[in-house]
DNA sequence: CATATCGTTTTGATTTCCGAAACACCACCG
DNA sequence: CGGTGGTGTTTCGGAAATCAAAACGATATG
């Protein structure tokens, strides 16, 4: 019943005893298919089926440990439904990854013409 | 020898046969270490070695693996003397990403009061 | 009642990751 | 020369994460 102990800021984390905010997000991002969720979710609450279905490849017992891990930080939640939803610091973070987007597209553009 | 597909925009990746570069990206990213990888390398050129002295916790095994794939995707590549730096390409991912300090700043502050 | 859909957990196989050791290559110093 | 220490890198066995598929309970719907 006892998962690995929730990645949050201020304690300890895989690569950095310092406590340092980011190394913790880096962290907890680098969980497969973590930030691909995260991603999902910017589109508004939605059920565990219907995200499942969006990430092709995401097995439903890896969905939900994330989903335990993205709530046990803080950044998702359930609403009234059970839907599952970002909390306002995640869709913060969702913001702040967005340029993200933009990026991969000059990745893609990039790689077209490097190879 | 032959290790796992070279992630690139444009082909079918994991969790998206669309081929959405941004999909391509979430999933590069979500291998564990990557993001931390590039948030070190973002100091400019560094050896192995050190890379491993700033990462506590990864192994050098893994460490190489990322170094491949991140060389691959056209993100990182070796200065004359070899030292390991970020591209153009990863510099720019660099500072896509740095919302990401300010956010988990936050997200520290949120959760210190939170509990 | 039968069927369908959803949320979720379980299980066993496969892949990834870890930790430590090892090897090769250089540079420096006695 | 012969060591000593610092790099870069690979190898290997075991631990942990992930995958794929199946299953179970609940709720709806015909």
């Amino acid at each position: 019943m006892t998962g690995p102990p929730a990645r949050k800021p201020g304690r300890p984390v895989r690569g950095s005893n310092t406590g340092r905010p980011v190394m913790a997000a880096l962290d907890l991002l680098g969980h497969r298919w973590s930030l691909r969720v995260l991603w999902e979710l910017r589109g508004g609450a939605i059920g565990a089926r219907a995200l499942l279905d969006r990430c092709e490849g995401l097995s439903s017992s890896v969905l939900y440990d994330r989903l335990r891990e993205l709530i046990a930080a803080g950044l998702v939640d359930r609403d009234e439904k059970g839907a599952y939803r970002l909390t306002d610091l995640g869709r913060d973070l969702g913001a702040a990854l967005e340029p993200l987007d933009a990026w991969a597209r000059r990745w893609a553009r990039e790689q077209r013409s490097t190879r």
